[in-house]
DNA sequence: CGATGACTTGACTGCTGTCAACGTGCGTGG
DNA sequence: CCACGCACGTTGACAGCAGTCAAGTCATCG
């Protein structure tokens, strides 16, 4: 069935070359306040790689840049290695957001990307990025708006890290993905976990024992249902409460 | 003595107005890699302001975003706070260094800026920022590469947070300082310290107490000297060592 | 000279990390 | 289909680092 065959690869090559006007997260994506006829020109930079499969790196520390990449579906963490070994999870991305950020400053990556699970991304050559964005108003808003978000996010990280304890930063981190997934169009009450405990724990400063204890210990008091990776949360409220943040109103890290 | 007193004014006047191409920080600000004849554009549209006294604020939590400030002389401290009060300091800006970028994704002001000394800083408006950035492409980049940098520090900040001891946060603390101060064209072996213990251990996520009893230990073991404010760093290697990074080679955070 | 704020030092407590054993689900291969 | 191995997750016991509380010292300034 030669035709079934071409079908398939069409679709495929359909679904992968998506373009930005056509795809779902250009609200809260690089395309943001981009005029629809100028889209094409973004467009056009823009490279849809075959997806990465659970366990590969996008790139790793040290990587020469060239591009930055949005995230399409799936999802990435992104670490960082002490000299003895350790690593650090600096975090996590969801469909629509950017990563390499951190790498234009010195010309190569600090922290290296992993997928989570099969993920696909778009990959932007960063010197086109930047001569697109000399003709661009719009794109050259956005990307500041957007590197600007990240630094204000990794504040309030260090607010988390450096005055939170164990269950307020869980409680933080669980409410902050409820919120991005929300953003996303996603249920803000259930959703599954990408990441492992260790993954978590790195990310919050904490073991991963701390992680499963509380865990238990939330479900235990009615806050959550936890099922593997599966979450719901059950009482919002209450585990906002538990954040110690002012995120009762929906609006809060990552928004 | 009605002429000298012009004189003053006018000398205090041009103190206050050098333009960037006379500024000794040009080598480490915003100007880097703008042409010399394109320099008189940036300068244009930057506001020299009166010098900030100790202890006064730059602005304040959820102030409008208007501009961003280049520090010229002094030093400032950034602090969030949190919903029951508690005040966490998020970073410390030194002259040549750009504060209220995480200000620009909002436009509003996700935290506040504090003179730790008689401080001066250049105001830039952003509007007018963002608009000739559009004309010069080396400002444009050096736009993002300030970002980027900023985006990196804060992730070499949760390595901090998440996984090193009291010991190695003090220990990274004074190398970064002495590689700023470096950079900067002061000794990289003695500075004085222009925040508080409380603002160390606050930005460290650490007790005050634990600060002060980290300076004696440190001052025992022959790593340092301290004496008030004043640090005299004495066994630069050992101190390295301790903090756990790869700083031994002058390269580190902050550079 | 006293008041004030910043810093130091000590005693004690407790949160969270570490170590260790055990349980659970999933994929692989027989 | 089942057995096995392995990675991941859970739970318990214990210990240590750093926080908290409290008292005391020191510098600066009015």
């Amino acid at each position: 069935m030669p035709s079934r065959n071409t079908e398939t690869v069409v679709s495929l090559s359909k679904q992968m070359k998506v373009a930005c006007g056509e795809c779902s997260l250009n609200e809260i994506c690089l395309p943001v306040g981009i005029d629809k006829d100028e889209l094409h020109r973004l467009d056009a930079i823009i490279d849809r790689k075959r997806p990465v499969a659970r366990g590969e790196h996008l790139f790793h520390i040290g990587d020469r840049f060239q591009a930055i990449y949005a995230v399409r579906s799936g999802s990435l963490k992104t670490y960082a290695t002490t000299e003895d070994g350790h690593e650090q999870v600096t975090g996590f991305h969801l469909p629509g957001e950017l990563v390499g950020l951190d790498a234009i400053a010195e010309d190569c990556h600090p922290v290296a990307a992993k997928a989570l699970e099969t993920t696909s991304v778009c990959e932007i050559p960063f010197s086109d990025l930047e001569s697109l964005s000399g003709d661009l108003p719009g794109l050259r808003h956005q990307m500041m708006r957007i590197m600007s978000r990240e630094i204000r996010d990794d504040e309030q990280n260090m607010v988390i890290l450096g005055q939170k304890s164990a269950d307020e930063r869980l409680a933080a981190f669980l409410i902050s993905l409820s919120n991005r997934y929300r953003r996303r169009g996603f249920s803000p009450y259930q959703y599954n976990l990408t990441m492992s405990r260790s993954d978590i724990g790195n990310y919050l400063g904490l073991a991963l024992e701390t992680i499963s204890r509380l865990f238990t210990r939330f479900q235990n008091e009615g806050l959550i249902q936890v099922d593997r990776k599966h979450i719901e949360i059950l009482d919002r409220e209450r585990l906002c409460a538990v954040s110690g943040a002012r995120c009762a109103n929906w609006q809060s890290v990552h928004n």
